[in-house]
DNA sequence: CACGAACGTGATTGACTAAT
DNA sequence: ATTAGTCAATCACGTTCGTG
């Protein structure tokens, strides 16, 4: 790691040890020792995102695990260990993120848990209709690696809400193209779940291989763009992934079984 | 190249109300 | 609890320029 990364990285950890207090940037470039103006920038250099961005993911994702964790379910309890003043903020930021309301996230994530262990030889294959734009990507997968691989484009460079379009795939056909785009800029972003024994890591997935192509893919109504994908381990200023991955799988899956275009 | 400052603009926040 | 909406204040992004 070189020095902003480590700076960045550094911040990081200060923002996770101060969820519950209110941060503004301005503390957390004073405690990295820098001014706003310039922390800003090496911040979003590093992690793709603005640290402001990034807090509010970390709160999110933080409110995620302690839904998972907490046996004894409150939204209140955690809206507050989370750093949130309000739970209507909170609800509704979450929702958005995450696709379900912090209650149906706490009830329905066993559910999903088991969907996705059914998932192991399922097929995904879009019908490849030859209207443009698209975007072919071939993602290169470690040997080692079992389980499903999420490719998907986002507006933006967190993947804090659900992708424009997306798919899942396997090792065995590493690859996909997505069609029916509209003109825009676009941030591609893979993430790929192992079989895991702990459904945390199937719905806080920080510790998954993932990849985000570099820059971002303008797309014009004859776009036709083929981009490669390496998947590699996680680093620790990694945006958290906020998104419900097992969700959206299932999502994709009943629309398709209702004949429905994707 | 590393960093800081100023500033306009647009986004975000959280406190509201209110309906469900 | 959730969702949707309004709203004012605050905040931060991007840009531009200055410094050593």
């Amino acid at each position: 790691m070189d020095d902003k990364e480590q700076t960045v990285v550094q911040s990081i950890e200060y923002m996770k040890q101060h969820l519950q207090e209110e941060l503004t940037s301005e503390q957390i470039a004073a405690n990295a020792g820098y001014s706003v103006y310039h922390f800003t920038r090496t911040f979003k250099e590093v992690t793709g995102v603005s640290p402001r961005q990034y807090l509010s993911a970390i709160r999110i994702q933080k409110g995620k695990q302690q839904l998972i964790d907490s046996s004894n379910y409150s939204v209140l309890r955690t809206v507050l260990q989370v750093g949130f003043k309000s739970i209507g903020t909170f609800s509704s930021r979450f929702k958005h993120n995450v696709g379900l309301s912090p209650k149906q996230f706490s009830s329905e994530t066993k559910r999903l848990a088991v969907f996705m262990e059914s998932q192991t030889e399922y097929s995904l294959i879009d019908r490849l209709l030859p209207t443009k734009p698209t975007v072919s990507c071939h993602v290169k997968v470690p040997f080692s690696f079992n389980g499903i691989i999420f490719v998907g484009l986002f507006r933006r460079q967190i993947p804090d809400e659900a992708p424009v379009t997306g798919t899942a795939i396997t090792r065995s056909t590493p690859f996909c193209t997505f069609t029916g785009l509209g003109p825009g800029t676009y941030y591609l972003m893979a993430a790929a779940l192992p079989w895991s024994v702990n459904i945390k890591d199937y719905f806080v997935p920080d510790n998954c291989l993932r990849s985000k192509y570099e820059q971002p893919l303008v797309i014009t109504e004859d776009s036709e763009l083929e981009v490669s994908l390496t998947l590699r381990n996680p680093q620790p200023y990694d945006p958290p992934i906020l998104i419900n991955l097992p969700l959206l799988l299932f999502q994709k899956l009943n629309k398709t079984a209702n004949g429905k275009k994707i």
